[in-house]
DNA sequence: GACATTGGTGACGAATTGTTACTAATTCGC
DNA sequence: GCGAATTAGTAACAATTCGTCACCAATGTC
C-alpha cells in the first residue's frame, strides 16, 4: 500500500443515554454563541496518546460531572454532513449512565430522545445510529444494567428493557428468561416504593455461560 | 466544546473475507521490502472528500481486482499498537466477497483465518475484531448471503452458516427456520454437482418483515 | 440393478414461550 | 381495623418452536 498518510481532523462525538421519566434521554451541551444550532453533542478532538474510549470518558465527564460506566463505539462517519467543529471524520461513541447519576451543570441538559432540538446534521446522524446500536444490542450486551444503579428491582430492569425495545414485555416470561440466564443475583435488601408490596433488590452478577447455543435465528433487520 | 481540532493521521484497514475450502479466508497484501512483517491488510488513507466505505471499496478493489459487495465497520482503534503506516487512528472495515469472485493479483493472497502469517499488532487486532463482528451479526444481518454468489443451493448456504458459526447445524431445522424467515426464493434452476441428487438454486430475496418480535433473549456474551 | 451420495420433507417428542390466574405484602381511605 | 387498590412474585397450562429421526427422491458409480 502507498504510505500516503494525509492529516485529517478528527472528532469524538459522545451520545450519553440515561433513562428519564419513561423515556430515553440524551445529554446535550449548549453551543457557543454564533453557532448555527443552539445545542450539540459533547465532542472534542482526541488528545495525543489518548485512546478513543478515554477521550469519550473525558468528554462525557466534562458535561455530566462524572464519567459514565460504559462506552460503545457506534461507528465512524466521514460523509459530507456538517459537524459543529468541521471535523473531517467523526467517531460516534454511545455512553450509558444510570438514572440520576452525575450532576449536570449549567451548560448541559437532558433531552428526551424523541424530542431533541435541532442539531448539526452529522450529530443528528450519530444520535440516530447510537440509538439503533443500543436498541439492537440490548440482548447481546449487558447494556440495560448500565442504565441502572448497582442494585435494582426486577420491575426496574424490565422497565429499562421496555424503554429500549419500545414495547411491553410480559412479567412472567421476562423473569423466567432472566432466571435461566444467570445474569443477576438477589441481595438481601428490599425496596419499598410507597404503595404496593416491597420488591427485592438484585445486582448484576453474570454467572457461568450456559454452553450450547441453539440453531440459527434469521432475525434479520431487512428494512 | 473547545474547537481544538488537531490533525491526525488516519488509515482505513480492510479485512476482506471469503469462504475458501472449508474455512474463512482473509485477503492479505505483500508488504513493501523493509517492512517489519511480510504481509499486511490492504489499507490506505482516505482521500479528500471520500466516504469511509468508499475508501474501503477502493482499497479492497486494488487488492482483489473487483469491489466486494458488502462492507461493515468494525470499529476505530487508536491504541498504542503499531500500524504499518504508523497511523494515529485506524478504522477497521470488514468486507465480504463471494467464493471465487475477483481476480487476486500477484501482490495479494488468501490466507485461512486460523493460519494467518505475522501481522502488525494493530492489524492483528483488527482481524480479530472483524471476525468477531461477522460471527456475532450473522443472524441479524444478511452477511451469509454476501459470501455466496447470487444463486446458491441451500446446502451451500448452510455451509456458510456453519463456517461462520463454527458448528454443525441440522438440515431440517435450518431449512424450517429459513422457510419461516422469507429470506430466499427458489429459482427454476438446478445445480448438479456430480454425484447425488441435483439441488434447487435459490436467491436472496427478503420479503415482508414478520411483525411481532418475541420476548427478550438475554443472549449475553459474558466472557 | 444394487449401492453410495446428496437433496429434501414429514412427523413426533422435548423444550421453550405466551398467557392467565392466582397468592403475597404493602399503603390508602374510611 | 378493614377492605380496596397497588405492586411483587409464581404456578400452571396451552401454544408454539425446536431437535431429531426416519424416510423418500434423484443422481452417479460399479
Amino acid at each position: 500500500m502507498k504510505a500516503s498518510v494525509r492529516r485529517t481532523t478528527l472528532a469524538v462525538d459522545v451520545v450519553v443515554f440515561s433513562p428519564r421519566v419513561d423515556a430515553l434521554a440524551v445529554l446535550l451541551v449548549r453551543a457557543p454563541a454564533g453557532a448555527r444550532e443552539r445545542w450539540s453533542l459533547p465532542w472534542d478532538a482526541p488528545q495525543a496518546g489518548e485512546g478513543l474510549e478515554e477521550a469519550a470518558a473525558r468528554i462525557a465527564s466534562a458535561a455530566l460531572g462524572s464519567a459514565p460506566a460504559f462506552f460503545e463505539q457506534v461507528g465512524a462517519l466521514s460523509d459530507g454532513k456538517r459537524h459543529p467543529g468541521n471535523a473531517d471524520v467523526s467517531i460516534g461513541i454511545a455512553a450509558l449512565s444510570p438514572a440520576g447519576e452525575g450532576d449536570v451543570g449549567g451548560d448541559a441538559e437532558w433531552f428526551p430522545l424523541a424530542g431533541l432540538p435541532a442539531l448539526a446534521p452529522r450529530h443528528r446522524t450519530i444520535v440516530d445510529r447510537a440509538a439503533a446500536v443500543v436498541r439492537q444490542r440490548v440482548d447481546q450486551s449487558p447494556l440495560a444494567f448500565r442504565l441502572l444503579s448497582s442494585s435494582f428491582t426486577l420491575s426496574d430492569l424490565q422497565g429499562v428493557y421496555e424503554l429500549l425495545l419500545g414495547r411491553r414485555l410480559h412479567k412472567a416470561s421476562f423473569r423466567r428468561a432472566l432466571q435461566a440466564s444467570y445474569l443477576v443475583e438477589p441481595t438481601d435488601e428490599w425496596h419499598s416504593e410507597g404503595r404496593g408490596r416491597p420488591a427485592q433488590l438484585f445486582r448484576y452478577a453474570p454467572k457461568k455461560r450456559r454452553g450450547a447455543r441453539r440453531g440459527v435465528r434469521f432475525d434479520l433487520f431487512t428494512e
